[in-house]
DNA sequence: CTAGATTGCCTACTATGCGTAGGAAAGCAC
DNA sequence: GTGCTTTCCTACGCATAGTAGGCAATCTAG
């Protein structure tokens, strides 16, 4: 019988499309054997269960998030470095929605550290560097940046305001100016 | 043999708690049967399944929340009331973690539209009405309260900020206060 | 090119969960 | 008590996660 090729990375490529497609809840040992063509229990070679195909799925994710992110926030500065940065977020929810949940999943510490996660934390304070905010204002400041954005996208994915006026893309503009605004007054008023 | 006493109710309250306690991941019919001593197919006979369960602890939280959204807000406006308005859902989400989550379900629209999910539409626009926004700024409003009290209560349960300098709260203050200045500034802006 | 080692995928199994069908008995009406 | 309803049961069928151990496809030595 012919070998189907199994890898680690072969699987997790296959689990995030699955997840983009059906669902991070689809993604399951079974449900990528059947993808492949092959008996479940020949996935454990190669992964050890289904928690851990969907935090491969979490990393690369991750990677793939902070990856765009610095490219989007190169050479850009103050609201523009920030609409940028949101903007990734935003746009990689809505082409990959099953990836965006699973790097939401709460990792172990070890697993964490070595992810893309610091790549984004430092990434954030890149960009706010430009508002000259000082601590503890940017910590605060990077807090809040992942709120508004999660909860944004979060609130978008789950069709809260499908088709619905006004245009979710319009508060989206609304969020990221907000934004801006809060952190220029935060600037000046330490100033 | 003696009868368990099963109804409805009970078996949602008891899956609001075993979810507070362990998780909504945790909330399941063999589970809840566990917890009442009763074979799982004895289950059936007062709920459809295991999704109806959650989907019963969901129409529940928001129950509550609505609840004691209107006892927080009542006699309050302004700055008072939004805050008051947030933290009732921040203190809820940290106090009931399991039903919290358990509301941010996706209800089929006949299922939402006979929760309390348009009472905190209404009381969301009731708060917002001391800023005098107008349309369509109040319903970009509403969104944004939204994005930004889940998108924190999702960050702080997650663990994102756990032991963490400056404390949670401290960025809480941050967040209604930025969105008291935004709504404020808007109403200026317009008037 | 063959012989041996490796390893990829298999069968077979256990355990657990969901959900259905149909039966027995507990409790209620009278 | 007799009969009716409801509650909970046993017994299934089916899907999934994961483990143990085997056969054979492929790689490597010589």
């Amino acid at each position: 019988m012919p070998r189907a090729g199994l890898t680690a990375e072969r699987l997790t490529t296959a689990a995030a499309e699955l997840a983009d497609a059906e669902g991070l809840e689809a993604v399951s040992v079974a449900a990528l054997a059947r993808r492949f063509g092959v008996r479940p229990a020949s996935l454990y070679s190669h992964v050890a269960g289904t928690e851990a195909l969907r935090v491969r799925v979490a990393l690369l994710a991750l990677e793939e998030m902070a990856d765009l992110a610095v490219d989007a926030v190169a050479g850009r500065s103050g609201r523009d470095a920030l609409a940028a940065l949101a903007d990734v977020y935003r746009d990689y929810a809505r082409a990959h929605p099953g990836r965006y949940d699973a790097a939401q999943l709460r990792l172990d510490p070890d697993t964490a550290a070595g992810s893309a996660g610091p790549r984004h934390a430092a990434l954030n304070r890149a960009v706010l560097r430009g508002y000259r905010l000082g601590e503890p204002d940017e910590t605060h400041a990077v807090r809040i940046i992942g709120a508004a954005v999660h909860g944004f996208v979060r609130l978008e994915a789950s069709g809260g305001f499908d088709h619905s006026r006004p245009s979710p893309t319009s508060t989206w503009t609304r969020v990221v100016d907000a934004l801006d605004t809060l952190f220029t007054t935060w600037s000046r008023s330490t100033s």
